[in-house]
DNA sequence: GATAGCGTTTAGCATTGTCGAACGCGGATG
DNA sequence: CATCCGCGTTCGACAATGCTAAACGCTATC
């Protein structure tokens, strides 16, 4: 008795190559980077299709990630109780602190974005809802690997890329930095993901006590910092967010 | 020889069963409601939870949708060439025109907003990419049936159902302003869908002269109609916006 | 107008997913 | 406190199911 149903792990593995290869791919690479005959390939990607998971441009034949895929990622959004429970505290922190708001939940190897409350002022931004962020340099991703013990192991295994100069990415001192949230129970990264960004999150826990989700704010370094610092009420009102949306979820008090 | 994959098919099922019942289900919902043995239902639950397709909640043991899929749908938005053009000009329409735009596709029954534009004011608005409109009564709906025969077949055979007292449902009467669409190559919804809410769309083709989308702007009929019409100025921006984006997508000079 | 590559279809085989029944567990029930 | 029902889960056998390999038609290229 197989453990997992293998049609479906492949079709699950077409719809992440699809997802990962920017363009649109035509049956024989997806066959062959699945290591799949060609018409296995083509009977799931046919039945993909009819269900809308996958479309077909008409013009080359080649597949890419269909319209049902945002339609039932937008209702996981509609029906997630910690994301519902954020909206208005969120808010409240984007509007108090002048800063954009993420919250985040972990996903596979990484911070998936379940919520994005833009920066209130009038700049483009682009909604960042659906979006990951790597575990160690992000303070989202710090937050949920210091409080989730399979983010923590999820640290330890993925291979941690520098993004820039001040990127830690050596598993001890990634640990210390991880060790070091717990004490202080949030977290920072001072242009240790983006240059001349910074952010901060804290942890959100659930009736359990167990960490579910992480909130923080991101933004410009020249206005979140202060002599090399993430500024005092800034960190203050992270802090209070997470408490008032754990509170939400039913946690009971700290 | 099947035509479709029996156990993919049953695993859409249940993705789309999951994202219609507002609350998590239990295994044997999900079994009876699909006609399957519970360990037939099983296989495939635990497949699509390792997958990341669905979770399961720990203390009640049922399901609902899984992560995976707020990635995989908001990665088809970054691949969407439509939605990729239209950025720009669905902007500038927003600041022109004072209201929210929204950009929508065919999907299934109904049109599949894939962009969204809040109303450039600073009042709470809720993000609807991802959300359904159906086609009989809304603007975007209206403009894919009029240009979209597969559109124009599923809004004759869908149920229409009557959202105010001014919708269209009355398949003679349906034609009739699918028609008028046509001729007059814009589409106008007067409180069909909401009461107290107007919308106008135009076509958006592609370089085969294909209408692969809608654009168009709705809010408050107090600001966006005036004696009864939608204001003629736009009228003309939304039109304009739509032959903007058709032309970035190579649809030649009309 | 030959060739090479594409997506698609075909047919047969055995792997694979399905089924019905039984298991263990927790929360209602008396 | 014992009982029972319903849940999610596991088991093992069967045959229907989806897989493989080869051939097909098509378009684009040289």
């Amino acid at each position: 008795m197989p453990k997992h149903i293998q049609s479906l792990e492949r079709a699950a593995a077409m719809l992440r190559l699809l997802a990962g290869g920017e363009r649109r791919l035509g049956l024989s690479d997806i066959a062959s980077a699945l290591g799949l005959a060609k018409a296995t390939a083509h009977g799931i990607l046919r039945t993909l299709q009819h269900e809308g998971f996958v479309e077909q441009d008409p013009d080359s034949g080649r597949y890419q990630l269909g319209a049902e895929l945002l339609r039932l990622g937008t209702t996981y959004l509609d029906v997630h109780e910690l994301r519902a429970r954020a909206l208005v505290w969120t808010d409240d922190l984007a509007r108090s602190s002048g800063e954009a708001v993420y919250l985040g939940v972990l996903h596979q190897q990484g911070v998936l974005i379940v919520h994005h409350v833009f920066r209130p002022d009038d700049s483009r931004q682009v909604l960042e809802v659906g979006a990951m962020q790597p575990l160690h340099s992000t303070s989202l991703g710090k937050v949920l690997s210091a409080y989730d013990p399979v983010a923590h192991s999820e640290l330890v295994e993925v291979k941690r890329e520098p993004f820039t100069a001040r990127t830690v990415t050596e598993l001890e001192d990634v640990e210390r930095v991880v060790d070091e949230t717990r004490s202080q129970s949030y977290a920072t990264d001072y242009e240790e993901t983006w240059d001349g960004v910074a952010s901060v999150a804290a942890p959100v826990f659930d009736r359990h006590r167990l960490a579910v989700g992480a909130v923080g704010i991101t933004g410009a370094v020249e206005r979140v910092c202060r002599d090399g610092e993430l500024r005092a009420e800034l960190v203050a009102a992270v802090r209070d967010c997470a408490r008032s949306v754990s509170r939400d979820l039913g946690s009971g008090p700290f």
